[in-house]
RNA sequence: GCCCUUGUGGCGGAAUCGGUAGACGCGUUGGACUUAAAAUCCAAUGGGGCUAAUUACCUCGUACCAGUUCAAGUCUGGUCAAGGGCACCA
């Protein structure tokens, strides 16, 4: 029997139930069906739910249920990206121990993530801060290091006072902190690294491959690798014959115009390169380029500087003698560190020479502007002119022909120049994974014997420290010993990025109990890769770059076969109220607790998914969540009302029936062919829901007909219940169980749709003159072209417009229209 | 500055291939039911015009300007606006 009322917090804690006795989201290493693997984002565990993990989850979720229903075996798991920042901020401030505070967090929103109906595994969680998942990745980093893709250097490198740490490139966003907005200053510090920078060309090039991700975020990873094609120019030092510059450039058609050469502050000969007479001027303005952030140093606006170092080069094609500056305009980390300056065509050199009165020679012809660069540089192409031997020439292929003088006469090569660095991995915070190092002093950096692993965080240390990382005041755990020699010897304290270990868990999902590997090579090239994958914009670069080098890199050491972690990726909107994104601070939030509590979890699921296409932001309206409630209720009022009407097992004559059952079983099929073809592509779940209603609408309307037949009721019934299955996952399963039915909805197969059927009988015939709308006809869906044009013909409005007028010709689409052209 | 994306009613948004613009919903208005309210149900709802009024009909309309076509929200060229990414990367 169906309840007279749709009562969503008692049906839906007892579906819950239900579906984790019959175990129905389980993923079974030995089902041979293909498999599909569907994967959100996972989150780290912060107290609480926001809407914006209910989209991602729901969304997901939906396609999980959806593919198993089509008989895949799905494998949908979810875990927690626990290490990082906030735990530890949580300790200083409250006094809360980071381990407990994350674990507290992670029961309550493992509750809700439950509350909201997601079909996940939970035997394949993982926890990125509990050792066994920690041990792992200590173990990948220990592999990397082997292959001389971990290495340790001094370098350049992005800290934040504030978090007390070094950050990756990518966590600088705009010269400031990606998490505290602090700005970030340039440190010069030793810190391990992963070269990210080896695969940077197969990063670059397969990104062409991956057809199932959006072209804004291929994009934006083809920004961030930077690749560009250049030529390494070689400037001898006047007068010093050993010495030389080299020069990166990507214009080499313009050597001819260089009319001074500069070299970054940090430049490693700038000492050698500077006369006496100049020392103490270079000297001051290295001092201050080093005291300037990196948002006062990269900004455009501001006026370009530098200082001249007294020595000059010689350009080689032409012999001139060039003079030597500093200027931080020049990137000690990017090309060589020095730069060939033509201003006549490089708006940064332009700018640079007029300050200092420096030549400015025009070696490409502008046609539209001859001659003149003394305004503003000339960018664009154009003809070789005051260029020795290469005048005449277009620029574009002066190129070429410059490169290989310089190649052949041994003074140049070609290079190809990437902007993606290194992926700086250290961290001089507590709560992450140690880096399994040991420093001896007679040996060296020796790596902690693998049957040592995992290295545990140790949990004496006094987290009111500041300026370092709390891991330094712990007493046990830096003194160890040398697994080499045995001599006394000192642990690494700075832990891992957590992207590190973020970069992986979608591997461990695949044989997430292992103990004695990361993962079994088999087992993750079963399921890899993940063939939907749906997340925030906001990692477009970070985790998914990351991901992929690891990858990579993983293939590459034998661990496992796929060439790219993800097949598909979504990218989901952010979830917004009153056109801003939901924030505490703003205090527009809205608890899915309070959503779920009021309206029950298959409300929030429908109205999260039915106003936008899941792409775009989505606007959370209390009016839309009560719009989808009273939807709900409509549709179990049309159980209740018709529950002694409806067989699950029906049985219909498809070629007997009469006019308006024949039009029921054609709107279902019709319906079942829209839904099916919105969700498979690109999950358009908002028309997928808006056909739910439309199909809704129709099957009131057929109940107002005199000639009701309870099995095409049914037929309609049972199809709509398992088309709305995936998302109203409560209210379908416990209506189709009330109906009589066995075990649970979600076990059943997507319905299947007749393409015969997938039209109605009748059609409106549009009839047009010269491309306006004049006039409608119902005609059979059978009648052929002709027929069609002798109807339009017939129509009364239709001779009136054509009255006295001359018939150019007809134009005639069959099943939609006829097109009319008169004079 | 460079690159990308998006511009459709009061609002969210629909509209395979170029083929009825505004599906579906929210909101609003009117009505039914009710002592009343809520809930529910029914109807109307892009602008302008014509008509005493209904049915109907005409006309404009998918950011703007041009073009291609029998036919343009959709294709081409240009302009403007909003959002996002990158940014002394030589």
């Amino acid at each position: 029997m169906i309840d007279k009322l749709y009562f969503p917090q008692k049906i839906e804690k007892a579906q819950r139930k239900f579906w984790e006795e019959l175990k129905i989201s389980r993923t079974l290493d030995n089902n041979n069906n293909p498999k599909f693997y569907a994967l959100s984002m996972f989150p780290y565990p912060s107290g609480k739910l926001h809407m914006g993990h209910v989209r991602n989850y729901t969304i997901t979720d939906v396609i999980a249920r959806f593919k198993k229903m089509q008989g895949y075996n799905v494998l949908h798991p979810m875990g927690w990206d626990s290490f990082g920042l906030p735990a530890e901020n949580a300790a200083i401030q409250k006094g809360a121990n980071p381990k407990e505070w994350t674990l507290n967090n992670i029961a309550y929103m493992k509750e809700q993530l439950k509350n909201l109906g997601l079909m996940y595994d939970w035997e394949r969680e993982v926890t990125t801060c509990l050792p066994d998942y920690y041990k792992w990745t200590q173990y990948l980093f220990e592999q990397f290091y082997k292959k001389g893709l971990a290495y340790k250097s001094e370098a350049a490198v992005n800290w934040c006072n504030k978090c007390g740490t070094v950050l990756a490139n990518e966590q600088v966003i705009e010269g400031r902190c990606w998490r505290c907005d602090e700005i970030v200053e340039k440190k010069y510090l030793s810190q391990w690294f992963l070269k990210i920078t080896d695969y940077a060309e197969e990063l670059l090039d397969s990104i062409d491959k991956l057809d199932g991700w959006g072209e804004n975020v291929k994009l934006m990873q083809k920004n961030w690798i930077g690749k560009s094609k250049g030529t390494i120019v070689e400037f001898k030092v006047k007068d010093k014959s050993d010495l030389s510059v080299k020069v990166y450039t990507t214009r080499p058609d313009t050597i001819y115009g260089v009319t001074y050469v500069v070299v970054a502050p940090e430049y490693k000969d700038i000492e050698k390169l500077t006369t006496d007479e100049n020392k103490e001027a270079v000297e001051n303005y290295r001092k201050n380029a080093r005291r300037l952030n990196e948002i006062e140093r990269l900004s455009t606006t501001r006026e370009k500087t530098g200082v001249k170092l007294g020595s000059f080069v010689i350009n080689p094609f032409n012999g001139e003698e060039i003079p030597l500056y500093a200027a931080d305009y020049a990137l000690v980390e990017y090309g060589t560190g020095a730069v060939m300056a033509v201003p006549a065509h490089d708006e940064r050199d332009f700018d640079f020479a007029k300050k200092y009165s420096l030549p400015i020679k025009v070696v490409i012809q502008n046609r539209d502007n001859p001659n003149d660069c003394q305004l503003e540089a000339y960018t664009g192409d154009g003809i070789l002119i005051n260029s020795g031997e290469f005048n005449g020439l277009n620029n574009n292929e002066a190129k070429e022909k410059i490169t290989q003088k310089a190649i052949n006469e041994g003074f140049g090569e070609a290079k190809i120049q990437y902007r993606l660095r290194d992926w700086l991995i250290s961290r001089q915070r507590y709560w992450g994974a140690p880096i399994p190092v040991i420093y001896c002093e007679d040996c060296g950096i020796q790596l902690v014997p693998e049957e040592q692993l995992p290295v545990l965080l140790p949990e004496d240390v006094d987290f009111s420290v500041v300026g370092r990382s709390p891991i330094t005041t712990s007493k046990t755990f830096i003194d160890t010993t040398c697994p080499k020699c045995g001599k006394k010897a000192k642990r690494e304290t700075d832990t891992m990025d957590t992207f590190m270990c973020s970069s992986w868990y979608y591997l461990r999902y695949c044989d997430p109990k292992n103990d004695k590997k990361p993962f079994d090579k088999e087992l993750v090239d079963k399921y890899m890769n993940v063939d939907q994958y749906v997340g925030g914009i906001e990692h477009a670069i970070l985790h998914l770059l990351y991901s992929r080098f690891v990858t990579k890199a993983l293939r590459d050491m034998g661990f496992l076969s796929c060439d790219e972690p993800f097949k598909n990726l979504l990218t989901q909107g952010m979830v917004l109220k009153d056109g801003s994104k939901m924030s505490k601070s703003k205090g527009n939030t809205v608890d899915p607790d309070e959503i779920f509590e009021n309206f029950g979890a298959d409300t929030a699921r429908l109205f999260i998914l039915s106003d936008s296409p899941p792409q775009r932001d989505f606007d959370w309206s209390d009016a839309g969540v009560e719009g989808c409630s009273k939807f709900l209720n409509r549709v179990w009022k049309l159980y209740y009302q018709n529950q002694n009407r409806i067989k699950l097992d029906y049985k219909i004559d498809f070629n007997n029936l009469s006019k308006d059952n024949d039009k029921l079983v054609r709107l279902t099929n019709i319906a079942i062919k829209k839904i099916t073809s919105d969700i498979e592509n690109e999950f358009q779940f908002n028309t997928v829901i808006s056909k739910y209603r439309e199909f809704v609408n129709s099957i009131y309307d057929y109940l107002n007909i005199n000639d009701v037949d309870d099995n095409v009721l049914s037929y309609a019934l049972i199809s709509l219940l398992k088309l709305m299955a995936p998302v109203c996952v409560h209210m379908t399963d416990q209506l189709y169980q009330d109906l009589g039915g066995n075990g649970s909805i979600h076990e059943l197969e997507w319905p299947k749709y007749d393409d015969k059927l997938t039209q109605m009988n009748d059609l409106t015939l549009v009839v047009m003159i010269n491309g306006k709308l004049r006039d409608k006809i119902i005609v059979s869906s059978d009648a052929n072209e002709e027929e069609l044009k002798d109807k339009a013909f017939e129509s009364s409005k239709i001779k009136e417009f054509i009255n006295g007028k001359t018939i150019v010709k007809t134009i005639v689409v069959p099943k939609k229209l006829v097109n009319i052209v008169i004079k």
